[in-house]
DNA sequence: AGGTGTGAACACTTTCACAGCA
DNA sequence: TGCTGTGAAAGTGTTCACACCT
């Protein structure tokens, strides 16, 4: 029960659980892996296995309990509990993620919001009023703060992390597209945009030139 | 070369590129697979074993010339030229999106931004007027896109996919929580803001129950 | 010597197929 | 019968180790 979990076991126990709170939303009852498996854009056997990794939750013959299901895969993700979250850098991107609703209604509320930019410190957002990079440790302190959203320039990223872990955070959202540098114990995860975008070109490009990948007509 | 290529090597080729394109601003000359690799936060052999896929770029005892290999992961990655990109959702994420600068410095370029929101369309965003949602499949036409940035409510989003594709666009970046269905010859990449943070939030948990990982202390 | 290119070994993930319970 | 849970098989991706070129 204490084995290694793959980052695409949880990233599809992440969607399994969206789809069954659309279950749950429109009445209950019992799901099937093949349901399951056909909402996700997976197979049943893999719904199955990944669920295994941490018990069984299913009935035999009969599915899982919606309800009961959520309620499982909430508490292996940790999302039984609220978890306050400090974001720093109140540009675009930052104010994009501040106003972003679907981060509050899963339990993840920016507490704070950091800048550097003196013109900006002060300034309200809503019921938060942005405050200076300087601060970081004790707005970490004050909040009991784990958790870290990073919106800030390239340049500025590492120094941010290195403080922010520092003080006690254990988890990075970085939105910059540097590869940060942390100690064991403290995970990052990345969003790259631009990443995501050349991805694409490359998909469309080989297309181009014709490779296997079949549309058969 | 004509084999299948994993989507993790063609996201460290794009990072590959990102610390070339530094080196290339601070002179150039030669890098070892063992330097890119300490750079990207993986190994020698990925490295090589990454670019071997495409072709023999390096010198034996030399290392690969830093400006070449530039060019050729560009066009691998098929990033030689520039790519219109049709932005459809001019709420808080499109309009980060559209300041974003890294993509135009990447070569993608928004060359329209669409919202089916009344109030919206006809608003100036610098050189660019948003227009309205409904004349998408004529954007796509007299602007030859086939790339697509989805950053519309997920309700919306699988409605407009399907008419983008239907116009002639083939590959996607889904800013939408919904597993879009898509012919084949057509690729979407999603960027999930809540996935991460809920794969942030199983790591902190599982830790917390003392898994092995290790810190060794 | 120094560093690439690559087959072979290894590790990890997904799929298969079926025993077993409702 | 229907559908879960899971070992075993197949498939993918990563690491090793070394021949080979400069």
């Amino acid at each position: 029960m204490s084995t290694k979990v793959s980052d695409s076991t949880i990233r599809r126990l992440s969607h399994y659980l969206r789809i069954l709170e659309t279950l749950e939303r429109s009445g209950g009852g019992t799901v099937s892996s093949t349901h399951l498996a056909q909402a996700a854009g997976t197979t049943a056997a893999q719904v199955r296995k990944d669920l295994s990794l941490f018990g069984s939750f299913g009935k035999r013959g009969l599915g899982y309990q919606v309800a009961d299901l959520g309620d499982r895969i909430r508490g292996i993700l940790g999302l039984d509990r609220s978890w306050p979250v400090v974001l720093v850098g109140a540009g675009r991107i930052g104010s994009a993620l501040f106003e972003y609703r679907d981060f509050r209604r899963r339990g993840f509320e920016i507490v704070s919001v950091l800048d550097r930019d003196a013109r900006k410190v002060g300034v309200r957002w809503g019921p938060i009023e942005i405050e200076d990079a300087a601060t970081l440790e004790a707005v970490i302190a004050r909040e009991s703060v784990e958790m870290l959203i990073l919106a800030v320039p390239a340049p500025a990223a590492q120094e941010i992390v290195d403080r922010a872990v520092a003080a006690g955070v254990r988890g990075v959202l970085n939105f910059a597209p540097v590869r940060l540098r942390t100690p064991d114990g403290v995970f990052v995860h990345n969003v790259n945009m631009v990443m995501e975008l050349e991805a694409l070109s490359f998909d469309l490009t080989s297309r181009e030139h014709g490779l296997e990948v079949g549309r058969g007509d």
